[in-house]
DNA sequence: AGAAGTTTGTGAACGGTTGCACAAACTCCG
DNA sequence: CGGAGTTTGTGCAACCGTTCACAAACTTCT
């Protein structure tokens, strides 16, 4: 049925249509953090970097670097390194920060209306350009000049603004429900920070974050560092 | 990325039974979203289940789960299925759920303040403890009954707390400087949302969660349909 | 009790990802 | 201009994670 792209990463899972390109799933997930290294290098004046102190700056290995960005082409300088500005231009262009995504949020709760703030969004080439939630209290309200509309409207606000993608921040319950009805609007890509599992068609992708699970990954290794600390001490007097 | 498995401590052999473990890091990642569906089943009376019933519920493949379930021990019964309280509190064991941890959150803006409030730390077994911001207007201010203290006393903080997971939240150009001092007062697992890649010593855990990223990562997807509608409509339209 | 049906646990094959190591392509310097 | 030094791009091998496929262990039915 759904055959899934895999993820190495616990944060998130991704459904893929293909692998038409047949650039490395792993490899597409690290550009935008090169990307960023790069904007912060060309900020302090950096023109040129080596494959080595980019890396270092992503925290990859080199060869790791380079062979990703292989796959989009050969845009170093052997002996030399990249050029700052026309690499970032290059990579830049291939994750799509060329054009300007419309993002639609549903749900604007804590969360929610934290990524509605959130300057992330913006200096990488998107935009919130709808809002809706269910709740009175809300609707109306304005972020960035932007006001907040009812959830019922959602039809004719994704009509409105043309936005392929959605970011989902409503309670576990609603997310499937009102994930059907971005699908059948024709949303493509979903951000889902609601603690569910999105069941989709083909041909939408679906990224989850769930800030819970981060954590409990980290209490994962936690608890293991503690068992570990344990077993160190009984070591004295018993026999294992 | 840094998964420990070095010695932490220079001192005694102390050869650490991490890898004698040997639970794959993917597996770890999965076992959250595991725990979560038989919340969820628990919830609705179900006390058994089968593999294949789980994994669906869990959006994976169900020889995936089986197997990521091997690694913790035979806790299911051929031809029945999993017991749903019993499995709930195995894997609740082992990802570190039976005891409640200590969290503590720097950077309180926007993002900061929602997972402050966020319900899903707290029911997950996780206790904000302590919270920390430079800025005058939100010292002082309490979130679930804690009160946001000076990012001076940090030091303090994490002292008073015992806190070993924090949470970052600040803003990327401060990340660095504040993880150096968790670090430096025994923090030993940080949860990254600044848009920088932190350095740490060898023993210590980082998560880092970019929402920013997710976005691009889905924008790439989104951005190659396109060009592949392009491609086809310049090609004449041969329905693929 | 035995046969038929169900479901787990796992060995083995497969496919993707990472990292090493090195030739190729460039710069710099005398 | 040639040799020394630097850095990219990539074939290759090791590694990790996923999925298949099947024996083992259980339940149910007759």
């Amino acid at each position: 049925m759904s055959s899934a792209g895999r993820s190495l990463d616990g944060g998130s899972q991704v459904q893929v249509a293909a692998a038409a390109k047949g650039i490395p799933e792993a490899t597409i997930a690290r550009l935008p953090v090169y990307l960023r290294a790069l904007t912060s290098l060309a900020d302090r004046g950096i023109d040129t970097i080596s494959s080595g102190a980019l890396a270092e700056a992503a925290g990859v290995n080199s060869a790791q670097l380079r062979k990703d960005l292989s796959y989009l082409g050969s845009y170093g300088t052997r002996g030399v390194g990249y050029d700052v500005e026309y690499l970032r231009f290059q990579i830049g262009r291939e994750v799509g920060s060329a054009h300007e995504w419309p993002v639609i949020i549903v749900g604007l709760g804590n969360l929610g209306t934290a990524l509605a703030n959130y300057s992330g969004f913006t200096s990488r080439g998107f935009r919130v350009v709808a809002m809706v939630d269910p709740s009175p209290d809300l609707i109306g309200k304005r972020i960035h000049g932007v006001a907040i509309t009812d959830l019922a409207d959602l039809e004719e606000e994704v009509a409105r603004t043309g936005a392929a993608i959605a970011v989902l921040a409503t309670p576990a319950e609603a997310a499937q429900a009102v994930a059907d009805r971005l699908v059948y609007l024709g949303v493509t890509s979903i951000l889902n920070f609601a603690a569910t599992v999105l069941a989709v068609p083909d041909g939408v992708n679906v990224r989850k974050v769930d800030l819970g699970q981060e954590l409990q990954i980290l209490a994962y290794h936690e608890q293991r560092k503690s068992d570990d600390v344990q077993r160190e001490l009984e070591r004295g007097g018993t026999a294992q």
